[in-house]
RNA sequence: GUCCCCAUCGUCUAGUCUGGUCCAGGACACCGGCCUUUCACGCCGGCGACGCCGGUUCAAAUCCGGCUGGGGACGCCA
C-alpha cells in the first residue's frame, strides 16, 4: 500500500468518529502528539498520547497528529506507519493529520523571516567542529556549555553552512508555570542563542514546535519531563514573534526497573511488542494510564470511564517504573471480562502461528471459555489451547506413568460405554453420567479425574472434566478415552 | 561540571495544597489458609513504606532548610 493510500485510510477513519464529539461539550480546546519517526512507538509515547488524548476528549478538543520528521537522516516511512499502527491499536484517534513537519518548510521560513527582521535572530557560520571543541573545553572547566555568541554582531546575511539562531536575552529570567509542576523559574543566562534554522534550512526542533504549535492553534502543550528544559527557549521564541502562550504540563518520565531511563535492556520497549506477546490494547491502556495518573484508589477502568474522569490535576509529579506484573494482572482480568466470542479474532494469529488446523468460531470460542481464568495473556492461551487443536494428544510421560495404570482400565472402558450412549453431551448431564459411575464403583470421583484429564488432555492440569469434555465432543473424548485404555494395557 | 525536576510498602499509588480523623489506605507481586476433580478463578489472612538530619508547632508523611539518592537538560537529535 502506498503511503499516501495509508494515510487516506485513517482520514476516513476520523470522519466517522468526529460525530461522536459534539456529545462532549466544546472547550477550544487543541492538543497533539507529535513523535519522530525514528522508530515504533514506544512505552513513553504512547502513554503521553494515551494522556493528550483523554484530556482531549474529557474537555471535548480536538486532537492532532503531527509527524516530526525534521531529522531527515533517521526518519523513515516505516516508522510512521508502526507509530500509526499502534495508536490505531490502542485507539488513539486523532482529528486532525497526520502533518508532517517537512511538508511545512515554508511556514517556518516564514516565521523564521519575522525572526530576522525584528532583530530576533541572526546567521552564524561558526562550524559544528569549532562548537563541539568550544563545548568539550567548556564542560573540562566546569562551565556550561552554551554558545557565547561569537557571529552574534556579525550581521550575516543567510549563505552557505551557515545557520539561524535565535538571539536569546542575556538577562533576567523566564518562568513555566506548568500544570503539573507548577511554576519553575529559569535564569536567562542559562539559556543560549540556540539555532533554529540548520545549514540545509531545515528548522530545529524548537523552532519547528513553536511555529507549529502557534499556527495549529495548540492550546495545551503536554509531553514528557525531559522537555523541561527546552520549554524556556520555547518560550522565548514566543515572546520574540508576539504570540500567546500554550499552557505547559510536563508529565514525569517512565523508568526501567533499575531507574534507569527504560531501554531495550528493560525487555519490551514498543507497544507492538506487547501485541505479539499476548497482551489486549484494553489492560496496555489501563496499564499505563496508571502509570503516573490516579483517580483515588480505583484500578480498573473502562475506557470511557477514563474519559470522564481523566484530569491533568490528578497527574503526580515523580518518575515511575514500568514492570510487567500489574500489566499482566490487567491483562488477566480483561481476558476473564470478555466474552469467549470476542477473543476468538485476537487469538487466531497465535494459533495460526503454532499451526494448528483452523476450528469454527464456535468451537474455539467454547475452548476459549474454559482457559478465560487460566490465561494472563493470549500467548499463554494459545499454548494451553493445545489439546483442543491437535488431533491426537501425546502423553506427558510422568502423568502418564502415574495415572494410566491398569486398573483404571475397567473403570474407562466403563466411561466409554457410558458416555458412548449418553445423547446430550453437555457439562450437567456428564455431571450426572460421571457421578453414577463413581457410586456403583464405589470410589471416589478424585479417583478417575486424573486418569481422564491425562487421557483428554496429556496433562494433569486442566479446565474442569466436564466443561472439556463437552468441548471436545463425543467422537473425539471416546477416541482419547480408547487411546487412554490402550496404553493402560501395553504399559 | 552547570542548570532543572523528583523522593510514601519490592512495584503502581491514596493521603501532602487546606498539619491532628494516618502507630499511613488500596492494588500488583510474594507467603499462608479456605473452596476444590487437577490447574486456575474466587474469598479470607499475612508480610511490607513516609530516604536522612535539623527547624516551625501542643501536634508533621503533610510546612521550612540542609543533606543524600535518583532522573532530566546542556546538539546544525527530537
Amino acid at each position: 500500500m502506498s503511503l499516501q493510500k495509508y494515510y487516506a485510510r485513517f482520514r476516513e477513519d476520523r470522519r466517522a468518529k468526529t460525530d461522536d464529539r459534539s456529545i462532549v461539550k466544546m472547550e477550544h480546546i487543541v492538543t497533539r502528539f507529535p513523535p519522530s519517526p525514528t522508530g515504533s512507538l514506544h512505552i513513553g509515547g504512547a502513554r503521553t498520547a494515551l494522556f493528550n488524548w483523554l484530556f482531549t476528549r474529557n474537555r471535548g478538543g480536538r486532537f492532532i497528529l503531527r509527524i516530526e520528521d525534521t531529522d531527515v537522516e533517521r526518519s523513515t516511512d516505516e516508522s510512521v506507519k508502526a507509530i500509526m499502527d499502534a495508536m490505531e491499536w490502542l485507539e488513539l484517534t486523532w482529528d486532525e493529520g497526520p502533518y508532517f513537519q517537512t511538508n511545512r518548510l515554508d511556514v517556518y521560513s516564514e516565521y523564521a523571516k519575522k525572526l530576522v527582521d525584528s532583530g530576533n535572530a541572526y546567521w552564524c557560520q561558526c562550524t559544528p567542529e569549532e562548537l563541539e571543541m568550544r563545548r568539550n573545553a567548556a564542560m573540562a572547566e566546569g562551565r556550561k556549555p552554551k554558545y557565547e555568541g561569537a557571529c552574534r554582531t556579525k550581521a550575516f546575511g543567510p549563505g552557505p553552512n551557515r545557520v539561524l539562531r535565535f538571539r536569546a536575552p542575556d538577562t533576567g529570567t523566564t518562568v513555566l508555570r506548568d500544570i503539573i509542576k507548577g511554576a519553575i523559574e529559569f535564569d536567562n543566562s542559562e539559556l543560549d542563542d540556540l539555532v533554529i534554522v540548520k545549514s540545509d534550512g531545515i528548522p530545529t526542533y524548537n523552532f519547528a514546535v513553536v511555529v507549529d504549535d502557534i499556527t495549529m492553534g495548540v492550546t495545551h502543550v503536554i509531553r514528557g519531563d525531559d522537555h523541561v528544559n527546552n520549554t524556556p527557549r520555547q518560550i522565548l521564541i514566543y515572546q520574540a514573534l508576539g504570540e500567546k502562550l500554550p499552557e505547559f504540563g510536563h508529565v514525569p518520565m517512565i523508568h526501567g526497573e533499575d531507574r534507569s531511563p527504560l531501554s531495550k535492556r528493560h525487555g519490551a520497549t514498543s507497544v507492538m511488542e506487547y501485541k505479539k506477546m499476548g497482551f489486549l490494547p484494553e489492560a496496555l491502556v489501563n496499564c499505563l494510564v496508571r502509570l503516573g495518573w490516579s483517580y483515588g484508589d480505583q484500578e480498573i477502568f473502562s475506557r470511557s470511564e477514563l474519559i470522564e474522569k481523566f484530569t491533568l490535576e490528578n497527574i503526580g509529579k515523580s518518575p515511575s517504573i514500568f514492570t510487567m506484573e500489574k500489566l499482566l494482572w490487567l491483562n488477566a482480568h480483561y481476558i476473564k471480562e470478555k466474552r469467549p466470542e470476542e477473543l476468538v479474532s485476537p487469538l487466531r494469529p497465535f494459533l495460526a502461528l503454532r499451526n494448528y488446523t483452523d476450528k469454527s468460531d464456535a468451537y474455539l470460542a467454547g475452548a476459549i471459555r474454559t482457559l478465560q481464568t487460566r490465561s494472563h495473556t493470549l500467548v499463554e492461551m494459545a499454548d494451553a489451547m493445545r489439546f483442543y487443536m491437535v488431533d491426537e494428544v501425546e502423553f506427558d510421560p510422568a502423568a502418564a506413568d502415574e495415572f494410566l495404570t491398569p486398573e483404571i482400565g475397567k473403570v474407562f472402558e466403563l466411561i466409554i460405554s457410558e458416555l458412548s450412549n449418553l445423547e446430550t453431551f453437555d457439562e450437567n448431564s456428564l455431571e450426572t453420567v460421571f457421578r453414577k459411575i463413581v457410586a456403583d464403583l464405589g470410589i471416589k470421583f478424585g479417583k478417575i479425574a486424573q486418569p481422564v484429564r491425562v487421557a483428554l488432555t496429556g496433562a494433569t492440569k486442566s479446565p474442569g472434566l466436564f466443561e472439556i469434555i463437552e468441548v471436545l465432543g463425543k467422537k473425539s473424548v471416546v477416541e482419547r478415552l480408547q487411546k487412554g485404555l490402550k496404553y493402560t494395557r501395553e504399559r
